[in-house]
DNA sequence: TATTGTTATACTCTATAACTATA
DNA sequence: TATAGTTATAGAGTATAACAATA
């Protein structure tokens, strides 16, 4: 039985949804909320504050506050760039890179009902999902 | 070739967060945020205060400074129920039936990217959202 | 002059608790 | 007593503008 295209809107958003919660459910258990985790996870490299504000959509003084959060937390650190010192740049300490896995780990049940297809399922799903991010995407510049 | 989970994910998350924030985008051209457009669209039926906020999964208490915002913007109004005078149910005005619709239609591009895909794709697309939503049900709840 | 990051500030969203009016 | 809705209030998240340090 073929699904309208209202149904399957709905199992998308419903879909995501609860994956979006789930997230934000984990990420409480350490006592972090999802952008916190979501910059955690993003300092897998170093990064300056700017661009981490550019990949969060945020403006930078919400940086501020966030690696000031983490950083109190000793989950990140600052350090001022060697070659230009008006730029500093959020390391993950240790203690951080245990959290993301930790929380990588918590998040393992929830990622395997998100991928365990078999390979055929799993290059359709990839090809529907990007189908439909790109037909996204060009919605929204235009 | 075959997407690995962690590529699975990301664009999964991709996808829905474009998707999330094109709907911000429209709500934003009716001066309103996303609740609120949730909320007008929820009122298809009347609804009582008490039972949006559980589908907003909110607090009564915000369910009355939306109720507030879109009743001045003249998209819905309250009305005292006849069986039970403490219950207010929250109607659409043809303002908001109208809004409602323009809405559908500003966001139709966005749906048509969710949706243009061959009998076979929609039945398996819906499939794996389903199975996806599913497992992640069973992971929340746990 | 321009850029990076910070601070001060205000606005929005959300939850809690106390209140009212009804049941 | 219990429930529906409201109000007052406080906390978190976000954006803007002004600022200091550096380029």
């Amino acid at each position: 039985m073929s699904p309208t295209p209202t149904q399957l809107i709905e199992l998308f958003v419903l879909a995501s949804s609860t994956y979006y919660q789930e997230f934000a459910a984990v990420a409480d258990r350490h006592d972090l909320n999802s952008t916190q985790v979501k910059l955690l996870i993003l300092v897998r490299e170093p990064q300056s504050m700017r661009a981490l504000a550019r990949q969060l959509s945020c403006d930078a003084s919400n940086v501020t506050a966030i690696v000031d959060r983490l950083e109190r937390g000793g989950l990140v650190r600052r350090e001022v760039a060697a070659h230009d010192r008006r730029i500093k740049n959020v390391v993950r300490t240790p203690a951080g890179d245990e959290t993301v896995q930790l929380i990588r780990d918590q998040m393992q049940a929830t990622h395997q009902a998100l991928t365990s297809f078999t390979g055929d399922e799993r290059v359709m799903l990839a090809t529907l999902l990007t189908r439909m991010h790109t037909a996204l995407d060009g919605e929204t510049s235009g």
